[in-house]
DNA sequence: CTGACTTGCCTGCTGGTCGC
DNA sequence: GCGACCAGCAGGCAAGTCAG
């Protein structure tokens, strides 16, 4: 099967395989970019305003599907919230299952039996698996972020002038970024401590989550399952992903990873331009994998950028010449490949 | 040197939440 | 019930780096 690479409507490909005909949706879809419910003799398609998907988009088919016989099909993606609430309501499904911001999967299939809640990973490229700037806690492990620090400054002097941002940028921002903008510019050599602390702080915690993850398996895996499924334990049982030809059921390959009794590790690692972060792998039996990339950063440090974040961790996808990301290890671990 | 790719950072947006 | 606020996401962009 050859497939687009970099294409992003993956799962508009998918959809179209379980169809006899693949053109005729394509037709249709082209007809009613900002969404529509396409009826072919057995099978609903629903989506919403898919217009940026549209426009490179060529069907191709999968040979290799999963053994689902669909009724209904959701495309989540472009849905309106109050719809994917019916959609809940109207299935049984859990609340939060298609509409909270922790919902992951792509698209919904409803069949006589089951919802299948299904997620597409690009195997072609390297992707966030997420960032944060609150607080995340796994077990009594944690990492915080955000920016709470409480400043004062007179409102007299919060205007643009006293910042290092254009007039529009300015006006464009809530009054807490205001601050923060006024702030970096008049005391900035108090905020580059300040940033500095943070960053130093931020590092710090991180070590700590990454070598007590080493010592849990439950842990790792439950970072892989809010990352990959998002908080909503109800779907767990229905949730998979596609990546390249694989069809993965997320908590199976998650036992099996535990049963094969893996070794985490934790490094630091240093970029080539000398930024740090921790990776987390796991060993199992000779083989290792990347399971992520955490790096700290404080977000809106420079005086000209408007947006003052502080410490968001972001979750990088990691891969090198030696060994391959999560991505594979899901793969390897479905196929059996280790027994 | 130059174009392509990578990486880190920033912005705009969305949708949830919270307090009134 | 509503507005203000904020976390989180996706995507874009630019500086840095590499290969030819």
């Amino acid at each position: 099967m050859q497939r687009k690479n970099g294409s992003r409507s993956e799962e508009l490909n998918f959809i179209s395989s379980f169809l006899s005909s693949s053109e005729s949706f394509h037709s249709f879809i082209r007809r009613n970019p900002i969404g529509g419910t396409y009826n072919e003799s057995n099978i609903t398609i629903i989506y919403g305003n898919i217009t940026r998907l549209i426009s490179d988009l060529e069907l191709t088919r999968y040979s290799l599907l999963p053994n689902i016989k669909p009724i209904i099909i959701y495309h989540l993606d472009h849905l309106k919230s109050d719809l994917k609430k019916l959609i809940e309501l109207k299935h049984s499904l859990h609340a939060g299952a298609v509409c909270s911001e922790k919902a992951k999967a792509d698209i919904l299939i409803i069949t006589k039996d089951k919802p299948y809640y299904i997620s597409f990973k690009d195997i072609t490229k390297e992707a966030k698996l997420g960032q944060f700037s609150s607080h995340l806690q796994l077990g009594q492990v944690k990492l915080e972020g955000g920016l709470k620090k409480f400043i004062e400054i007179p409102a007299a002097k919060i205007i643009h002038t006293n910042s290092n941002l254009t007039f529009e940028q300015f006006n464009k921002l809530n009054s807490g970024n205001k601050k923060w903008a006024v702030y970096k510019s008049l005391y900035d050599k108090d905020f580059q401590r300040l940033v500095d602390q943070m960053m130093e702080n931020a590092y710090a915690q991180l070590y700590t989550f990454c070598h007590e993850l080493t010592k849990d398996i439950d842990l790792l895996l439950e970072f892989l399952t809010r990352t990959l499924v998002g908080n909503s334990e109800s779907v767990l049982d229905d949730f998979y992903l596609v990546m390249g030809d694989s069809f993965i059921h997320v908590k199976s390959v998650l036992n099996k990873i535990k049963k094969l009794n893996p070794e985490i590790c934790t490094q630091e690692f240093i970029s080539r331009n000398s930024k740090k972060s921790m990776l987390l792998s796991i060993r199992i039996k000779d083989k290792k994998y990347w399971i992520t990339k955490i790096e700290p950063s404080f977000d809106g440090s420079r005086k000209n950028v408007s947006q003052t974040k502080g410490i968001i961790y972001y979750f990088q996808e990691f891969s090198d010449n030696v060994n391959q990301s999560y991505k594979s290890l899901l793969i390897d671990v479905s196929e059996n490949k280790f027994g």
